[in-house]
DNA sequence: TCGCGGCGAACGATCGTTCGGTTGCTCGGA
DNA sequence: TCCGAGCAACCGAACGATCGTTCGCCGCGA
């Protein structure tokens, strides 16, 4: 343990059971490091994150944080990997994909929402990468192929008749993914109340945030 | 002139008429070079952004740029109170301190829209600032002001009776902040319909962004 | 002649990454 | 039961690159 002269506690280590079945001695698993990195790609953001940071963060120095991960891109690709894998998890649910149009938008902003919170720093570093890298550009097509799908369809359900058609359904899908999106900016879990989100969601983006009374 | 070999065109230069009246050749002035440096940083992320991308994009070296600016963050600096000034004035007109609660708010919100649109990329930037230094600190304090100050008038129109309290007037602030902010993510300038983005963000914020016909 | 705008070169600092070496636990064989 | 080999975890030091910033100098127009 070489108790470390100054202050870093042993924060996110997950030590494995001694000698327990299996390989020898993990004290971190990959999985930890990657929370532990994606916290604070969060908090100060990704470029202004050193490795240092992270290793300070993760306990340890930073020849011995290279020892676990490959390199801080392939940090940030699993990273985004999780949260890309929520959401288009949500699309091939049988909810998302039997119904009518309307239905399975409801069902999917449900779920949206659920995936944000659940998966909160996953998606919350997903929806701020700018495409500086070949992963990133990547990140951002994915992303954008998800949000297609949900325009199409609020374009389907306004063909439908199934909603109001009083703006233009394009600007009505971009300013739905927004609104979902934007929860990342505030929402902390273990917060009472959280469990009705998903559903007051739901409701508001039907009924208006301010509705006249 | 001095015709540089490689590719960068005079882009943002802002050459003032030959002899003019005043001072000798200001080939660049400051804001200009201020609308370039927040381009870039609105492309590649503040931290992500070099002096030598800044100096690229004005059409001039590193070091030259260092004679119209005092320093990357003083950049930052000024694009920020650019946009909280843009902000912070829609709360000191009339309108949106005379009639009622729900007056109010609809004028604040429609007045939004059109200062994110008019100073996009100056409220862009400060919309992505993470508080990693002093000045980025100063910003997220004041942007927070400014929607405590939203959220509060919401709370009063639900107390008035005046729109329907169905959800947390704290939730339904949150959920209109992060709709109307979501606009710089997909405004651009010039585009066809602009001119009525701010009237059907206000109708849509409260009829519903897919609300069932 | 003066001085502003522009330039190349260099500063110390910090970046992501690599390398060689030390520690201490685990396990097979005596 | 003891021991030595092997190896995962960890560390300090250093790599080349790039960062924001500074300096001294040059050329041209007023």
């Amino acid at each position: 343990m070489t108790a470390a002269p100054s202050e870093p506690p042993p924060s996110a280590r997950t030590r494995r059971a001694r000698g327990a079945a299996g390989a020898r001695r993990p004290v971190y698993d990959a999985s930890s490091l990657l929370a532990v990195a994606v916290q604070e790609f969060n908090t100060r953001g990704y470029d202004a994150t050193s490795m240092e940071d992270l290793s300070r963060a993760a306990g340890i120095t930073k020849s011995s944080f290279y020892h676990h991960v490959s390199g801080k891109e392939d940090l940030l690709r699993a990273a985004l990997s999780r949260a890309l894998d929520g959401l288009f998890g949500i699309l091939e649910e049988p909810a998302a994909q039997e119904g009518s149009a309307l239905d399975r938008l409801r069902h999917i902003i449900f779920r949206q929402v659920e995936v944000l919170t659940s998966e909160l720093p996953y998606v919350t570093l997903l929806l701020r990468v700018r495409g500086n890298t070949e992963t990133e550009r990547w990140a951002l097509a994915r992303r954008r192929a998800f949000d297609a799908s949900i325009a199409s369809l609020v374009a389907e359900a306004v063909a439908d008749g199934e909603v109001r058609a009083g703006v233009e359904p394009s600007l009505a899908a971009r300013l739905l993914s927004g609104t979902v999106n934007s929860i990342i900016e505030w929402y902390r879990p273990g917060r009472p109340g959280s469990e009705s989100l998903p559903a007051e969601v739901v409701r508001i983006v039907s009924e208006g945030i301010i509705p006249p009374a």
